[in-house]
RNA sequence: GCUGAGGUGGCAGAGUGGUUAAAUGCAUCAGACUGUAGAUCUGAUGUCUGAAAUGACUUCGGAGGUUCGAAUCCUCCCCUCAGCA
């Protein structure tokens, strides 16, 4: 097996940029597009490494910047690094904390496109750095490119993220300039930060290379999103991470500004998208060739009590009604699924949907089983994991198109 | 039968003369959620009109009464629970 990083492109579908290939890292291969679930805090919130691998999860996502917090790094390094750690040995992929940048900037529950400077925020940003207040206790604490890749390379992680300015949506061209230069010039410092890591680790510790990812910003700026794809794109970066999407702008935006950045995209190296991931998102990635992409979407759903399903009919205040074309969820804690006898989704071969009825989740749910959390998460990872395996095969097949047509338009 | 406690909105449960159409919780309905400060948050929830209520109407076991005004005070009745016979 290679213990390095490399990227093999497998197939490209004849009539859109969706593509698969497969992502090499030391702990194993990625088969792409690939769906990663996001395990902030070092799980994947109410499921195991097992049921993961199991739901065909070859990557995991975690956050540097809440791992740095609780438990801190010291402890990861004495428990043997990050996978021992979470007794996960597959591969790895970890945030920078740049998207805390964004989350951390504005008080909770906050309206998206309200304006910069907000009292109750957590976050105060320089050109050198961050200096977050940690949500837990208070505490001040500074996360620079260049530490930011000295936590990563701790941690252990298969694939980094550069140090980025996570802009949010609504602000001014100017602005949108301002954070997309500043991602710029952390970028040039997480790059280099992270070689000499890599040759003081692969001289020390005969490290196996750790991939880094860049972050391409510019929010919804035409200019700024093309000049920072080709920006990013003419580093050495093993891999290119759009940033700054979704973050409160419309589906229609983040779609002209992935055709924006699509074509300026270096063929041979693999692209994850940052933090997107409805169903109908999907296609809308993969369509531009989008290679991977995190979501918390289907793990928080799962606890809100929502469950996807191809099903087009939602029972609605004891009626059924016709759900929209992009809704793909049932709220399972609805009373009119009291007494249904029927798995979550009708297709769908999970543990869940094999073994229980929505009545049951439903139950479980109402009563705050902790059961219930794992039944829809397992249920909604499943969902996204065979949605992407269909994908991938579709795309061997030259029918993406057919088969974003028929989850998008032709669901019965 | 005696003694004591009590009957409040779908449920539990505050309130003991006016700011009470009635706290709070649950339930219900609706909305939000996309690199997780989230097993979370927001709103509605007597009826009717209305885009909106400082609008109208009907509510606190039942029937009367006192009062400018009653879920709250008085009388009678019905019912529930506890203890004692």
């Amino acid at each position: 097996m290679n213990s390095r990083f490399c990227f093999t492109k497998t197939y490209k579908d004849a009539r859109s940029c969706a593509r698969t290939g497969v992502i090499h890292t030391p702990h194993g291969d990625i088969e792409t597009p690939a769906f990663v679930p996001v395990g902030t805090q070092g799980s994947v919130k109410s499921l195991s490494p097992e049921e993961l691998i199991d739901l065909g999860t070859d990557l995991f996502f975690v956050n540097t910047y809440h791992i740095y917090l609780r438990p801190g790094l010291e402890t990861i390094e004495k428990l043997g690094g990050l996978h021992r750690f979470m007794h996960w040995d597959r591969p790895l992929i970890t945030d920078s904390g740049g998207f805390q940048v964004f989350s951390l900037a504005r008080p909770k529950y906050s309206s998206k496109n309200d304006g910069e400077e907000e009292k109750g925020s957590l976050v105060k940003i320089s050109d050198e750095g961050v200096e977050f207040q940690s949500h837990w206790d208070g505490s001040k604490h500074v996360f620079t490119p260049e530490n930011s890749m000295q936590f990563q390379w701790r941690l252990g992680s298969d694939i980094h993220i550069a140090f980025d300015d996570c802009t949010p949506s609504g602000v001014s061209q100017k602005q949108a300039k301002a954070s997309m230069d500043r991602t710029h010039r952390w970028a040039l410092r997480s790059v280099s930060e992270h070689k000499k890591l890599a040759i003081s680790h692969e001289l020390s510790a005969n490290r196996s290379y750790q991939a880094l990812y860049g972050s391409i910003q510019g929010s919804t700026y035409e200019d700024l999103r093309k000049e920072s794809s080709v920006f990013i794109s003419s580093f050495d970066f093993d891999g290119i991470a759009i940033g700054g999407v979704s973050v409160g702008e419309g589906k229609d935006e983040m779609e002209k500004v992935l055709a924006w950045i699509a074509p300026l995209l270096p063929d041979e190296k693999p692209r994850h998208l940052l933090g997107v991931g409805e169903i109908d998102d999907v296609f809308t990635l993969v369509g531009y060739g989008i290679d991977s992409f995190d979501c918390v979407q289907p793990t928080r759903l799962a606890r809100m009590g929502f469950a996807y399903t191809k099903d087009c009919y939602q029972l609605k205040a004891d009626s059924l009604k016709l759900k929209a074309h992009d809704d793909f969820v049932i709220d399972i804690s609805k009373k009119a699924y009291e007494h249904a006898s029927g798995p979550l989704d009708p297709r769908c071969f999970c543990y869940t949907c094999q073994n229980f009825s929505r009545a049951y989740v439903h139950h479980l749910f109402k009563v705050r089983e902790l059961f219930a959390y794992r039944l829809l998460s397992l249920h909604n990872i499943a969902f996204m994991n065979t949605l992407l395996k269909d994908i991938r095969q579709s795309i061997r097949e030259d029918s993406f198109l057919e088969c974003k047509n028929d989850w998008l338009y032709n669901r019965f």
